[in-house]
DNA sequence: CATATTACATGAATTTTACTCATAGGTTTA
DNA sequence: TAAACCTATGAGTAAAATTCATGTAATATG
């Protein structure tokens, strides 16, 4: 068969001249690429070369087929480059997976670093997954699950990168906003707005009104967080979100951040991977970013 | 290397689902591919599958290599068509060099046909000669000589294909027209109209006058056969050409064909080509068609 | 739920191929 | 006319590809 090794010796023969340079070029010897392309000839049932002199000259299918390596070995040779970086954890994709909606605002603080020390690697974050996110990553779908609730299964490994407290907001009017927290009997009159999650994956429900049978008066859902910062800012209800992400918007709004219950709610954000796979560099890399931005927030 | 018989593993496992179906599409057995894309995620330094149940999933080097896969064998396997048809002289080039001026539109006849037998063969006709018709020939720049006169030299040989008579051509009103033939001494008042080439190449020169020690009253060159007879058919001279190229025009010009000298003057189209070559196929149907077009005329 | 089936991996043996060495036969240059 | 080059080729050898036999794991089957 016709091989790239074939285009590679005539292609060398044209650059330098003469089988012997090229050889010279190609490490072999100028009797390996003459019997080479000799095979090459019976093969292809035409000469590729016509002797001129002591030269040696393309005939019309020599000439096709140095056409086709002009075109065909370079495509190589990136490819080959491409894989070897691949390799090298310098370029591909990292194909993030988000269960928790506050996060994003964190993981848009790690991305922009990451993207700028790693330019040919693809960042891709999805939210909606088919068969949850352990599924996704299990499945290959996502390469890395970001998750304040970890499911250990089999399969998987977490590591925390970034802990917080998560906490109520309530506008600056609120009466629990001098309150040095609140507790689940107090928002018996509030609205309480949350992400559009089922209720028992909103740590509000499972570890703060649940518990002690309280409940509130309405519960509205908004899809994103500086709506949702408006409406508490507004006095249109309350709402729990992490506290760095209060912090932040607290010299725009007229918004308090308050102690969910006595001990307050601790969070943690992990990363989830597939257990025992050896990880491209960038996704390690990736992970060390991300633990140091507790700094940041 | 990373050789196109990778890329063949590749691309036919992308396309049969499984190593195995692969395997019997190319003519190999399971164990062969399975090496063989071992060895070659080795040199890579990445894996280009990972076992997911017990189908092969491409990572992202083997989807890297798959893309180059499908870009990069159907230019092989174009190519590999073209040659094989350069090899059996279905398609390529047919450089032919022409060493006589009325030659030409005798050519034009066996070439329309030959275009429509072999539209695959580009025909390419020159004809000035750095080193003569001969040294291209000899030279690779062309690969067939067209001429009346076949000068006979090693590494080259001849074939007769059109055997014509070459005459004077008067208009009607000249005293020679109802002659049988002419004689040297007859064209002592006129012009003789040839092409632009040096006399010794013509034989009106090399074969009547000179042997004679005849002369003409005036010698003047024209490049175009069309324009040479409309000159003669207005009296403004004579000229020497093939009967048949006369007789093709006599119906519309008032010119008259008549014999140079009692015997007249025979020629033969010959075709010259390197000797002792292979000569592609279509270069033989060249030479049957070109014997066939004395009936044509 | 055990069993048959299907699919890939792997080590060893073998066949095939690629490569080198040595040398011959041309061509060009001094 | 020799010296310097260049390619072609036959024979021997090193290397690679391929097969065979077998192992292991996942999936389908009865």
């Amino acid at each position: 068969m016709l091989e790239r090794h074939h285009l590679a010796i005539i292609h060398a023969v044209d650059k330098h001249g003469t089988l012997t340079e090229a050889a010279n070029a190609l490490h072999l010897t100028q009797s390996a690429l003459s019997h080479g392309i000799k095979k090459l000839e019976v093969h292809l049932g035409a000469p590729v070369w016509r002797k001129d002199g002591r030269r040696l000259r393309l005939t019309q299918a020599g000439q096709g087929l140095l056409n086709l390596a002009n075109r065909v070995l370079p495509q190589f040779e990136h490819s080959e480059q491409v894989i070897q970086q691949i390799a090298q954890g310098l370029r591909g994709a990292l194909r993030i997976g988000m269960e928790c909606h506050p996060c994003y605002q964190w993981l848009l603080k790690v991305v922009s670093p990451f993207l700028q020390q790693f330019p040919d690697v693809d960042v891709d974050v999805r939210q909606a997954f088919q068969f949850g996110g352990l599924g996704a990553l299990l499945g290959y779908d996502i390469d890395m699950l970001i998750t304040p609730d970890p499911l250990f299964q089999k399969g998987l490994e977490y590591l925390p990168v970034f802990e917080y407290e998560h906490v109520l907001v309530v506008p600056r009017s609120h009466f629990v906003a001098e309150k040095a927290f609140v507790q689940p009997q107090d928002l018996r009159h509030d609205v309480l707005i949350t992400y559009p999650v089922e209720s028992s994956r909103l740590d509000v429900f499972s570890q703060f009104l649940t518990p002690a049978g309280a409940s509130v008066k309405r519960h509205r859902t908004i899809e994103t967080t500086e709506i949702m910062l408006q409406m508490v800012s507004a006095g249109r209800g309350v709402a729990a979100l992490p506290k760095w992400l209060v912090e932040q918007h607290q010299k725009d709004l007229a918004i308090v951040p308050v102690r969910l219950g006595k001990r307050g709610i601790f969070k943690n954000i992990h990363l989830g991977f597939r257990a025992g796979e050896t990880r491209p560099e960038y996704q390690n890399a990736f992970i060390e970013m991300a633990k140091q931005t507790d700094h940041l927030m």
